[in-house]
DNA sequence: CATGAATGAGGATTCATTCAT
DNA sequence: GATGAATGAATCCTCATTCAT
């Protein structure tokens, strides 16, 4: 084994390491919330004495730093596979089902929610959510305008802005309707959600 | 002065002891959060020793349920300024300017989020919540079916309560909106809201 | 109204406030022990403010203090009943179904244990309890003396006080029987303590 | 070093630790009652910080509960004992005055005194000592049947239970003696008891 | 690398006591 | 005299973090 192997291995170990313990702390922050969680609760999930998780974080803050980078990024996904499409505004339109639903599971909200009010109060947080979002706003915006050019509709920055952030606002809303109001009739939901994003695409 | 006279003053003392330490509150839950405030911080912005805040509260967990109580009746008004209106239907488009600045104010979402995540892992908080927003489901109901009756608009009760959520995910979602993109336009995100207003008023 | 009468009265109140006091601390103390009861328990059993019971005693200790005083000297009461009987080792013999029954009186031996207990550990309130022990000691000593020399048998100190304290221990070891005992059987233990009182009394 | 040997070390470490504790609590709970010792004490007294003791112990009331346990099987010795005698009975007058002197121990007493007021107040340590002396009184009740069988004496229920729960209650009274009577005659008392003894146990 | 024993600062809460009214 | 609002010290307990092994 050569020194850069060796190496190599170390750097995998401990990624795998690091990540043995952001997904202990997805469970245990679920359950506890990010103050309730304890670091033995968590070092127990990972299945790693307390000790050793400050070989791989500075401290509690710093998995809580790198927990939310992992799970900042879903709306990329969204905004990938909508550009690949023909027509993304129908393709959003037609998609609402699934994406309301998604934004009503509650395991996601519940860390969306400690999320943002971590932000609220961590400015560290909140940059790494301010950048995710920005990006996925810049990703979105490019689809918008290209969209409603075709669809020869206005496509100036503050119109394209404005559906954006609106559109952003129904589903991350979304999320505080499940916790406002569980027994909500999600096929309604879905239905109004098309109504109103139909309007806020094509109009 | 009287026994009355002295009960009485008694009582607003008390009154007006918990209104001071429900506001000190307001100011630390801002700052630090439901857990990271402590009641040293509180008591000291409530100008009071620690010791004594337990003659008007039974501990930390009903100052925080007072405070969510206080903070929960905001929509409620709103919904009583519109059922007084001749087409409220029309007046929510009108006043959605309003509308949304006000869910953008920081001094505002910062706790509404304090209060969603709260409410995600502490039932009783979550109670409060849920009755407030039944309680303004409720009003918003009757005031959008009589009034899409009288436009001749379906009003089932899927089709209100799909609308009604919409809307309100819609307004909800616009404070972590500010909370992500602090430098919205607001001028822009107010014409789309419109848009998705009229549509969902009045499709 | 004289001067005279006035301070008269005063004093007689004061007694009376004190004695209010005593009787809600009985009653507190017996629920919730000497450390267990606060000063805000007393005072609203005394239906009097907390703030004004320390115009009458110097503070909770003095308060345990004076109620232990009032405790203590009921001993006496059984001792000059002796005194005055023919035959007072037989009258002792005879009464021990009633003198047993009283030491297992729950109201009373809870308040008992209490008063050892902070004794074992107060020398202020050790002191109340080994004068009054002492006092009762020395009158039923001249009672046995007096007895024994009557029924021609050994009264010097040292058998008279082995006797003495033996017969104390018995009886406050019952009050310790009701604690670890619950369901004894009083008659069988009232033959028993017969038994051994004779032995004690008449050997 | 294999896992076997360090988790048994580990485990001889924690009840080493334990011990620690309770060897600690022993002083502070003698020196300042359960309620008077706090866990400051209690960790300075047993060279730990009061954190870790948490490591060992629920809390509080399981350090009382697990020193209760410890104190709490004297006298079963004293059984186990009695019951390998030719004569038990003999045994018992004859070793009177060890018995005596032991209950007389000051560093016992005061210790047996915190517990008895803390049972007539804690259910779960009234639990513990109730089992305890029910276990001792079986044990008793066993060897005193045999034994009055064997000298030709009524051995029925009643009898026995009524001769153990005297001799019990002189014994247990024995330790408030010395809180009364501190400086009381300790070979007279061996006297007394003697006679009370022979009267119970053979009669 | 890995452990978990150990620390100690910090938090919520209680309560005897004081004092302005 | 009488109140009870107000204090603040003291208590139990938790937990992030360190470090000897």
């Amino acid at each position: 084994m050569t020194i850069t192997e060796k190496k190599h291995g170390d750097q995998e170990r401990a990624l795998s390491r690091r990540k043995q313990v952001l997904d202990a702390a997805a469970i245990c922050f679920a359950r506890s919330g990010f103050h309730g969680a304890s670091m033995a609760e968590i070092s127990k999930a990972a299945g790693m004495s307390a000790g050793h998780i400050y070989n791989y974080f500075d401290g509690k803050d710093a998995i809580i730093g790198a927990f939310v980078e992992r799970n900042v990024e879903r709306v990329s996904a969204i905004m990938r596979d909508l550009e690949q499409r023909d027509d993304p505004l129908q393709t959003m339109v037609d998609d609402a089902p699934q994406h309301v639903r998604e934004n009503l599971d509650p395991a996601l909200w519940g860390l969306q929610l400690e999320i943002f009010s971590e932000a609220s109060r961590n400015p560290a947080i909140a940059a790494v959510l301010r950048q995710a979002d920005a990006a996925a706003r810049g990703e979105f915006r490019a689809i918008l305008k290209k969209a409603r050019l075709q669809h020869a509709l206005a496509a100036d920055d503050a119109t394209v802005d404005g559906r954006l952030e609106t559109i952003f606002a129904m589903y991350q809303g979304m999320s505080l309707r499940a916790l406002h109001s569980p027994e909500l009739d999600v096929a309604a939901v879905v239905a109004s959600f098309q109504v109103a994003l139909a309007a806020l695409l094509f109009k």
